[in-house]
DNA sequence: CTCGATCCCTGGACGC
DNA sequence: TGCGTCCAGGGATCGA
């Protein structure tokens, strides 16, 4: 699922292969994820992509102003514009040779100046697409929180500390810091052996500290391990990530935790599964993990 | 302000 | 082998 790593990847991946390339046509396939698909028909011919920037979990491709010479047809458009993509769950961007059969659940295919297709695929479609104009994508912007990568310690303690809700609420709202999902909120909650479920007004400044180096350095890690595949994760290369083999928390559930050997736990905090260690992780009063689960067997009984 | 519930969607895992 | 069921989760939304 992609995080600020794995976006982060992909953006650095499109970078080197879509640079500067003019967008010649659009095809779309469906369009119920995308905001206004007929802007990006009547948009996106003859623009050139001229950068590709992370927000968070967002990327955006930024837009030439206007067609140079060129004998692609446009509409003559002049002002700023970006194309803003969020990969939701199973969300994939990668160029392919266009005359290569497009693969399932493709429903953006951005064909380039080289002959080459931009294809976004997506079987949940929990991703987003949208055409928009600066000023649109300015308001959009300003309701995320800080990049967790650039924070300052006083500014993450400001945005945690005081807070009623959980900590993994908090990692995972986007209006408090951008970019961090269930994958990186549960491994950094891990390293600063700090329990999901506890408040934000619970932790001091001394654990904000923690909480918020840990994060840093497992996202700047994950970012040079390209990122986590756990099902499906493929960069802008079509090549997963090799970060899960360093998870530490999530998805080990039962397993040894690696620094004291108690069996890692999971429970829902924030409606999502979070996993911990038990005794690393000291639990806030009333807090139920689930039950673990049998050892899974071929033929167990 | 914070919570849980519900919905979106499909594929994979699992149980029988 | 096959079918039904559950679950995964980012985000929007709604009601408590």
């Amino acid at each position: 699922m992609p995080e600020l790593p794995e976006v982060e990847t992909v953006a650095r991946g499109l970078r080197r292969a879509i640079l500067g390339r003019r967008i010649v046509s659009v095809t779309l396939g469906k369009t119920d994820f995308i905001d206004d698909p007929v802007a990006l028909e009547q948009h996106l011919p003859g623009r050139e992509i001229e950068a590709v920037e992370r927000y968070g979990k967002f990327m955006l491709l930024r837009l030439s102003t206007a067609a140079r010479a060129s004998r692609v047809p446009t509409n003559g458009d002049v002002v700023p514009a970006s194309l803003l993509v969020h990969l939701g769950m199973t969300g994939q961007i990668a160029p392919h040779p266009a005359e290569q059969p497009r693969e399932k659940h493709t429903h953006v295919c951005l064909l380039l100046d080289d002959g080459r297709e931009l294809r976004y695929t997506d079987a949940r479609r929990f991703g987003r697409i949208a055409y928009l104009t600066e000023t649109p994508l300015a308001e959009e912007l300003l309701g995320f929180g800080a990049d967790p990568l650039e924070v300052s310690g006083k500014e993450f303690a400001s945005r945690i500390c005081g807070r009623r809700a959980r900590i993994k609420a908090l990692l995972l709202d986007q209006s408090v810091l951008r970019g961090v999902g269930n994958i990186y909120a549960d491994e950094s909650l891990w390293r600063a052996k700090i329990h999901p479920a506890r408040t934000g007004a619970q932790l001091n400044k001394k654990q904000a500290g923690t909480l918020r180096r840990a994060l840093q350095e497992i996202l700047k890690k994950a970012i040079v391990m390209r990122g986590s595949s756990i099902s499906d994760f493929l960069d802008a290369e079509g090549e997963p990530g090799d970060y899960q083999r360093h998870h530490r928390a999530y998805g080990r559930e039962g397993r040894a935790c690696y620094r004291c050997k108690s069996a890692i736990r999971r429970g829902i905090v924030a409606g999502r599964s979070s996993y911990f260690c038990p005794k690393c992780q000291r639990a806030p009063r009333g807090f139920a993990a689930l039950p673990l689960p049998r050892a899974k067997r071929k033929k167990d009984n």
